[in-house]
DNA sequence: AGCACGATGCTCT
DNA sequence: GAGCATCGTGCTT
């Protein structure tokens, strides 16, 4: 039994539903095994007006699926050789989606560590490449098992947990964009440099 | 521990 | 042709 988050999670406000996928779990089934992690970072990005986001420029072949319903994997490939995981947000025809970028392993941990050649998973790229996620899940639907991809809920998370700061990578995004606080993360689970992040 | 850089190819102008 | 929601390596401090 797969206890999957239903639709209308995602169809929240793009930064609530960014908020609340702190600590849930990200499962992937991967040749018939169960892998999963806790989702320990995320970023939100919200519509045409938000120039840090794919859609600034209207819908294109590659940002489509941010334009479609709620609950489906946007899975781009960047820089060549990366591929990033977001999950589509708010109303169809609205695009919207938080991108995930970091995951703690908890299940299938032997199985990931091989795919990372043990290195770690705190990234967006390098959570695609533990669970085995590329341009094949694209458009996937997220609320239905079928897919092999989908997220679980978790134990809520203090507040006094959760870190927010600017988004990363957006070098020639222009403000306010470029400084919007819509990066989330969990304090103290796992070790890592907090950059700017703050309460 | 931190910074600079190269890899590598798709998308949109 | 430019730029990219990145990563890993190698060199410096």
């Amino acid at each position: 039994m797969v206890n999957t988050l239903p639709r209308y999670f995602y169809a929240q406000p793009t930064l609530t539903a960014a908020r609340e996928l702190l600590g849930a779990r990200l499962v992937r089934m991967l040749d018939g095994q169960r892998l999963a992690g806790l989702i320990t970072e995320t970023e939100a990005y919200i519509g045409e007006e938000d120039l840090g986001c794919h859609a600034k420029s209207g819908k294109t072949k590659r940002n489509a699926v941010m334009y479609g319903p709620p609950g489906r994997a946007y899975v781009y490939f960047t820089y060549g050789m990366h591929w990033c995981l977001n999950a589509v947000t708010e109303q169809e025809g609205f695009p919207a989606a938080v991108l995930i970028r970091a995951i703690q392993p908890v299940e299938g941990v032997e199985v990931i560590a091989a795919r990372r050649q043990g290195r770690d998973t705190l990234g967006p790229a390098k959570l695609t490449q533990a669970l085995g996620i590329s341009g094949a899940q694209n458009g996937l639907d997220l609320c239905d098992p079928a897919s092999g991809l989908w997220i679980e809920a978790g134990e809520p998370l203090l507040e006094q947990n959760v870190l927010h700061g600017p988004r990363v990578g957006l070098g020639n995004v222009p403000e306010p964009w470029k400084s919007m606080p819509w990066r989330f993360r969990v304090a103290g689970l796992v070790p890592k440099p907090e950059g700017n992040l703050r309460k």
